[in-house]
Formats: C-alpha cells, sequence, structure tokens
DNA sequence: TCTGGGGTCCTAGGACCC
DNA sequence: TCTGGGGTCCTAGGACCC
C-alpha cells in the first residue's frame, strides 16, 4: 500500500490559515526571487501551475489573491511525523519515502483488518481523523503499482489493483508514468513513436536496452510487464548530508564564495554531529552563470565532523580551480562516506595503542583504559578491538 | 520561461592491485 | 613492442525523484 498527502505543504497552510482555505495558494519560492513552486494548492493548479515550476512563471499565470508562502520546513516534519505514527498503528512495516510519502506492507492484514478497501478507507481516516489531511492511497501486488494506483486518482483518492488487472491498469496510461522516464529518457522513447505504457511493452528487452542503456532498459523492461519488488524496507541510514544555496544575483566576490561556505560547513557539521556521524568525502558544488555546474570532491584520511575541517577542505577545493572572478550562482558543500566500521575499528585500535603506550602495563591500568575506550566506542567494539591486537 | 534544495543512483575513466 | 582480466577505489558529471 502506497500513501500520497494531497498537496502537503498547501494543505497544512490551508488547514491552519481558515482564510487561506478555497483560494490559490503556492509554497515555495519569494515572488520576484530565483525559484520555483514547491508545491500549490488545488485552486492553484487550475492555472496549470505545477511543482518545480519557476516561481516568476507561476506568478504570471496566478490571479493578484493568490497567497504566496515560504515553506516552514520544520512544522511540516512534524506534521509528518505524527502521520508516520498514525500509520504504524494499521502496520508495524512503514517504510517512509519522503516528508509526504509512505509504503505499507498490508499482506498478512486482511484476516486482522479486514479486505483492501477497508485497510486503504483506515489509512485514510486515521490520517484526517489525526492531523486534519487527506492522502491517496494505492493498493497493488507490489510497490511500483501501489505507487501508481496512489497517483491514479487524487486527491482523496482510494486505487486498488488486483494482481490480475496489472496490465490493464498500466497499459493505455503514457510511459511518463514509469519510474525513471524522466527529461531525458522519456523524449528518447516517444521520438521512436511510443507514448503508452503498452507502446513500450511491445518492444523486446534488447531493444530497450539498446536505447536507455542495459540498466536503465531492463527496469524499464520490467516496469512495462508490471514487475517490481514487493518488499517494504526499514527505513535505510542516509548516505549524505548537504547545504546549498542559490543567490538572487550573481556573485563574483570570492569573499561572499568564502562566506556561504562557512555558513554550509556549519550547517551539515552540526547534523552530522546531532547524527553522531564523520564523514570522510568533502564535495563543493559551484553553479555558474548560465546554470553551468560543477563539483570537487576530496577523500580525506581522517573522517570528520567538526565546521572547521569541513570549511578548510571545502575553501581549499574551491580555490584549487581557476574560478575565481566568474559569475557564481550557486554554492553548495556536501559531507558523505561515512566512517565505516571497518574504520572505526581501526581508529578506536589506534586510540587504544596511544593510551596503552602512555601508562604502565599493569593490569589494574588495562582495565581503565578499555572502561575509557569502551565509553567512547561502546562495550562490544571494544571485545572487537582487543581480538583485532592479537591478530 | 529560466530553471530550489535535499537526496539517491548510475556511468565512465583512470589508478592501482593481484 | 605489445601489453589479460577482474575487482575496487576515487573522481566528475548527470539523470532522476520528492
Amino acid at each position: 500500500m502506497h500513501i500520497d498527502l494531497d498537496a502537503f505543504f498547501a494543505s497544512i497552510e490551508q488547514r491552519d490559515h481558515p482564510e487561506y482555505q478555497g483560494r490559490p495558494l503556492v509554497v515555495g519560492a519569494k515572488p520576484g526571487k530565483r525559484g520555483v513552486v514547491a508545491t500549490c494548492s488545488y485552486e492553484a493548479r487550475r492555472y496549470g501551475v505545477r511543482s518545480a515550476m519557476p516561481i516568476s512563471e507561476a506568478v504570471r499565470r496566478l490571479p493578484p489573491e493568490t497567497v504566496y508562502l515560504r515553506p516552514s520546513m520544520t512544522r511540516y516534519g512534524e506534521v509528518s511525523r505524527q502521520i508516520m505514527q498514525a500509520l504504524e498503528g494499521i502496520s508495524p512495516a512503514v517504510e517512509k519515502v519522503s516528508v509526504d510519502e509512505a509504503f505499507l506492507d498490508i499482506s498478512g492484514m486482511q484476516r486482522l483488518i479486514g479486505p483492501p478497501e477497508v485497510i486503504g478507507r483506515r489509512a485514510k481516516s486515521v490520517i484526517l481523523e489525526g492531523v486534519g489531511l487527506t492522502a491517496s492511497v494505492g493498493i497493488g501486488p507490489n510497490r511500483l503499482i501501489a505507487k501508481l494506483a496512489s497517483d491514479f486518482r487524487k486527491p482523496d483518492g482510494l486505487t486498488i489493483v488486483l494482481a490480475d488487472q496489472v496490465q490493464a491498469f498500466l497499459d493505455p496510461q503514457p510511459l511518463t508514468i514509469l519510474r525513471g522516464l524522466g527529461a531525458k529518457s522519456a523524449p528518447v522513447l516517444q521520438r521512436i513513436g511510443l507514448r503508452t505504457v503498452a507502446d513500450v511493452r511491445r518492444l523486446s528487452l534488447l531493444e530497450l536496452r539498446r536505447h536507455l542503456g542495459d540498466l536503465a532498459g531492463t527496469k524499464i523492461h520490467e516496469q512495462a510487464h508490471g514487475i517490481a519488488s514487493d518488499r517494504v524496507h526499514l527505513d535505510s541510514e542516509r548516505k549524505s548530508i548537504s547545504k546549498e544555496t542559490t543567490f538572487n544575483e550573481d556573485i563574483t566576490d570570492p569573499e561572499i564564495v568564502r562566506d556561504t561556505l562557512h555558513w554550509a560547513a556549519q550547517e551539515v557539521g552540526y547534523i552530522a554531529r546531532q547524527e553522531g556521524r564523520r564523514g570522510s568525502i568533502v564535495t563543493v558544488k559551484i553553479r555558474f552563470q548560465g546554470f553551468e555546474t560543477h563539483t570537487r570532491s576530496r577523500t580525506l584520511t581522517t573522517p570528520t565532523s567538526t565546521d572547521k575541517e569541513i570549511f578548510q577542505q571545502a575553501w581549499e577545493l574551491y580555490q584549487s580551480e581557476q574560478w575565481v572572478g566568474r559569475p557564481v550562482r550557486l554554492v553548495g558543500l556536501g559531507v558523505s562516506g561515512w566512517a565505516s566500521d571497518a574504520a572505526k575499528a581501526a581508529e578506536q585500535a589506534d586510540l587504544f595503542d596511544e593510551i596503552t603506550a602512555d601508562h604502565a602495563p599493569k593490569q589494574e591500568r588495562l582495565y581503565q583504559t578499555m572502561d575509557a575506550v569502551s565509553d567512547k566506542f561502546g562495550r562490544k567494539s571494544v571485545r572487537f578491538g582487543v581480538r583485532r591486537r592479537k591478530e
């Protein structure tokens, strides 16, 4: 089962401000500035406004009474948390895909709750009663079909696709609904005359691979036949932390680049430390006038989470290029490559060496040392570290 | 028309090692 | 003068998703 909140950010704003209800509302960039629409209310969609549309274009289309708001991510995150909690009351297997989307494994819930339709209605009602928002729900034999089913009827929809209905459900839909056919690869297939999923399904695996590449071709071939994973995973660990900003006007002063990297390093470092992570890859991202984008990354020998170290690495990366003087549109910075278990083990062994080297090899001392190491890394890993030393 | 911000994943070449 | 094959890591770019 896939659950997708309807116009999530916009709906929260309309819920919390009754005066906004029934009016076109846009959450996103400030009108007159650079940026795009994050989400807009259904009243705004009637004017053809969509997510990711440049804000300037949205302003051109929308009437003067439109409400424009900047996103309040902290508030939306809190509502999201409440929703996910409510969904856990239906099935313990909830996979949060984003702030407004989740998969639930409801196989085996039928005896407890009832047929799929009853489970779908239950999901919608716990969300409506819990946070006062509507969601669209899709139920299908795998993740792809559930996701496409929740998209099928919006807002406030409930679509159930049984296993023997999958092909009939997919075939007439435009090929762009398939995951991974975006702005570049969808036109590749459209240029050879394909329009619907049925058209794609008529192509052989070999032909699709030839047009899209081996991996993408295989994936699209599977999807067109309704084949996809039916697993609901636990939420996986994040792999990177990044911060970036686009300037209202392109800048040329390297001091502003420096200050921005400094700010981004503080933001990223703060989150990393809060989550107890240290990363060994620092990446700088620069977008010049005209949208030309470059990244430069560096792998450190010692993972870090300190603002100073992250900033230093980023600033060096920036300075090592012939970039100074070019008008800059965006500056960003990221950290990834978390210290692996092996790296942690090596590091703790080093710490152990360091501490033991400083002390007389008395048994009592050794125990104290092990306590010190275990305070830092946990009891289990100390045993691991000691064993490692014997090898 | 003029393109946010936060992510993940894939590709591809080169280095390096066995 | 000609130089395999496989695996892994590093780096840069880019497609795609929400």
